[in-house]
DNA sequence: TTGTAGGCGTTATCAA
DNA sequence: TTGATAACGCCTACAA
């Protein structure tokens, strides 16, 4: 009856679901996962930052991955990539143990050889704005070399001609952003010695100290781009702190926008990465591996523009 | 072997620690817990926002709860209590069902009347900043009253009679500091009505909306208090719009301290909820109830006061 | 349309 | 110290 089976007459049912609801019975979800072929459970996992869940970025995200999760039925549980995490194989033994049916790997961490042990074994598993290894491994990912492109060809339409990138530290996908920023600014006829690089590893601290110090070796820059919106938020205040108006004397855009970029004063132009609909593809697209009705996801997301308060460069 | 049974002689447990790496080997976590009484899942409900995964407040709590049942051994499931949670009684399933030992429910709501299902059972359940009928139920909480009068006695010591709160809507914690506010605020020597309220929903925008109300129609008020940090953020644009500077004309402090707070400028003196301790201590505080070692947690976190930027109203 | 038996992979118990 | 066996509660298949 529970199981909608059709064979059953309408009498039994009625009897049944009475007496369910009269003693309140409830399937043990472990006897049916032992029995069952799939336990409808998906697992996150999250790079090992400190206090992770309180990033927004993976936060829009998660978001878009539980609400495909709930719709169709299924659960999420967390992890994080921590180093226990992986010198147990726990990314595997989570698959293994049957804890969860797929692994989402949500953000990218360079030197992440671990995933290539997923490479072998058919589990499901798929990469979330994580690029690994040209793509060997299945992935959803936004489109940076738009975003890198979208970017550069703003700030240079705007006339400017000197560009500062903070980027953030040890990702793939700051490695693909930065190297196409750069290049699509030379294309554009800037100089390649005219867009100096900064790192900073997403907070707004770092994007602060790094802006400082790009401001202070290169005065003669007009504009900054940052790898993400805390980063973006803290150029504002180096600039500020520095003297520079925005966005008068400096232009600054962010990428990845999230609410609070959009809050900002100024408001920040930024790349829009729809994150929360990265997520929600990310989850349909795990489920479709668990299915095993594809076994190929490379998609990657569009992206776009969102002009708020930029000017070019003071004459 | 595998469960460290003190009974085996080490020959047989390298034999068997051997075979398991060669064959890799893994415990079927269903067929455990069928065996099993306790699942080591934590169940993690959060209030039914949008994206509210992307929220700092909820994601400092849950990087807390996170760590603490890494630690430990436990896992966590996400769900978010929307309609057909409470409608299906999933609340209850969870745990009747197995898939959890326990639930955590991070965030007040008014009107979650379905909690006092839980009143009958002995189903573990611990709510976390979410005050429910007089504490009727186990709870974990920051210290509401305390930082009602922190931030009373600061903005009355440093001269302000006048003003406004924007508190958050629909939820107990808002109500609490809400009528604590106020009484400590007449206590201290202001006159009841020159503490006008405006209620956001904790955005920032509903914060920026309420502040232009409250400016508009109370010009005299020279300090603000606004229930969150985003509200707060959204405070200073509508100060600024309305061309008060800040903090010289208008003094704005926030509650649920975030460093989204600290790094903004000007950077709000906030009293500082440690939400990420508040998770932490909240997971302790359900396992103590799982494992059946307490059965009642009514516990009050404390609170500190962060002095920024703020200033005495303007001669 | 309904009842019954076997198996899923553990844990716990009892006998050897 | 070890090996054998009965639950655990569900699903599937087959028999009635």
């Amino acid at each position: 009856v529970l199981n909608n089976n059709a064979r059953i007459s309408e009498d039994t049912r009625k009897k049944v679901l009475d007496a369910v609801s009269r003693m309140g019975y409830h399937p043990d979800s472990h006897a049916r996962g032992l029995a069952a072929k799939y336990t409808r459970v998906i697992s996150v996992v999250l790079p090992p930052l400190s206090h992770v869940f309180a990033d927004a970025y993976f936060g829009e995200v998660i978001s878009g991955i539980y609400d495909h999760a709930q719709e169709t039925g299924h659960k999420l549980l967390l992890d994080v990539a921590n180093e226990r995490f992986v010198r147990e194989r726990e990314y595997i033994n989570l698959l293994h143990s049957r804890r969860a049916d797929g692994v989402l790997f949500v953000g990218s961490t360079v030197g992440n050889t671990y995933l290539l042990d997923f490479l072998d074994t058919g589990y499901p598993c798929l990469l979330v704005n994580n690029f690994f290894e040209q793509g060997a491994l299945n992935h959803v990912v936004a489109d940076y070399p738009a975003s890198a492109r979208l970017a550069a060809e703003h700030l240079v339409a705007l006339g400017h001609r000197k560009i500062g990138l903070i980027r953030g530290e040890l990702v793939q996908t700051g490695d693909c952003f930065h190297q196409n920023f750069i290049a699509q600014c030379v294309r554009l006829g800037c100089a390649l010695q005219d867009i100096p690089i900064g790192v900073g590893h997403f907070s707004e601290a770092s994007g602060q100290a790094a802006a400082e110090i790009l401001l202070r070796t290169r005065p003669d820059i007009t504009a900054i781009v940052a790898g993400n919106d805390r980063m973006a938020l803290g150029a504002i205040q180096a600039a500020w702190s520095m003297g520079r108006r925005i966005p008068e004397d400096l232009s600054i855009i962010g990428v990845d926008d999230i609410p609070q970029a959009a809050g900002s004063r100024p408001a920040l132009t930024t790349v829009r990465h729809d994150l929360y609909t990265l997520g929600r593809v990310a989850a349909e697209g795990i489920m479709t591996l668990v299915r095993k009705e594809c076994t190929a996801i490379h998609r990657v997301m569009p992206v776009e523009l969102v002009v708020r308060e930029t000017t070019g460069p003071t004459a």
